[in-house]
DNA sequence: CACATTGTTCGACAACTGTCGTACAATGAG
DNA sequence: CTCATTGTACGACAGTTGTCGAACAATGTG
């Protein structure tokens, strides 16, 4: 039931994911903001390059929000946690819904993407 | 400001609807259960045609949420009233957001739609 | 008018949520 | 080892949410 034994952060499976829970975790704008930023590109951001109208706690919270519904992976790094968007595994659950979310959030990446 | 007058029942502008109100109202089992059955057909029913699990006040209450955050519209029509998703004005606020909710729901319509 | 049907309103209540501050843990640098 | 950095854990608190029941309003039917 585990994974690596070198990952002790737990995350959904991608057949677990519940759209109720994908849903409400966007419904919160900072959390919103925080896909949008992980939308950008394919890097991983550490919790503290975000800049959030929040306190590092309540930000902690909405990170673990996130991890829960399964919309990013977290992994360590030294001191860090390394935030990833679960692209693939929301693509294969969900068809279309992040692209079609993030568009309607006004994604910079997407206008990009669809700027003649 | 008004609408018509023999329209009381407020409802928000196509330009007024706000993506986190979208998804919030879609993140309740109940209420995407309701969503799903409008989206089934383009006819109108009644809150009472739906078998929720809920009681009434309670059903009244998801009713206003939904009409509230712009995803469904209300009339009267005698004792009742009449619900209809307001599918072209998601359609054109958020492209392809209420489709893939739906398909990620399961819908059945889109489901056929989908099928061989 | 009296009645049944449909849905609303109101108050209540438990559960959850977003926020914060403080204290703490883990890691890397000097 | 000591210190700075990054993030977590915990408790607290106000606000929101989903739920219910009982009472009420509106409309159509006899």
């Amino acid at each position: 039931m585990s994974t690596h034994p070198t990952e002790p952060i737990a995350h959904p499976a991608r057949e677990e994911l519940e759209l109720s829970a994908v849903l409400h975790a966007l419904s919160d704008p900072v959390r919103l903001m925080i896909v949008a930023e992980l939308a950008v590109s394919e890097s991983e951001y550490t919790c503290g390059s975000f800049e959030l109208p929040v306190t590092k706690s309540t930000c902690t919270h909405h990170f673990k929000v996130l991890r829960e519904a399964g919309l990013i992976q977290q992994r360590h790094k030294g001191t860090t946690r390394l935030n990833t968007l679960r692209r693939e595994d929301l693509e294969a659950r969900f068809p279309g819904l992040l692209d079609s979310i993030l568009k309607a959030a006004g994604d910079p990446a997407l206008a990009v993407a669809q700027a003649t």
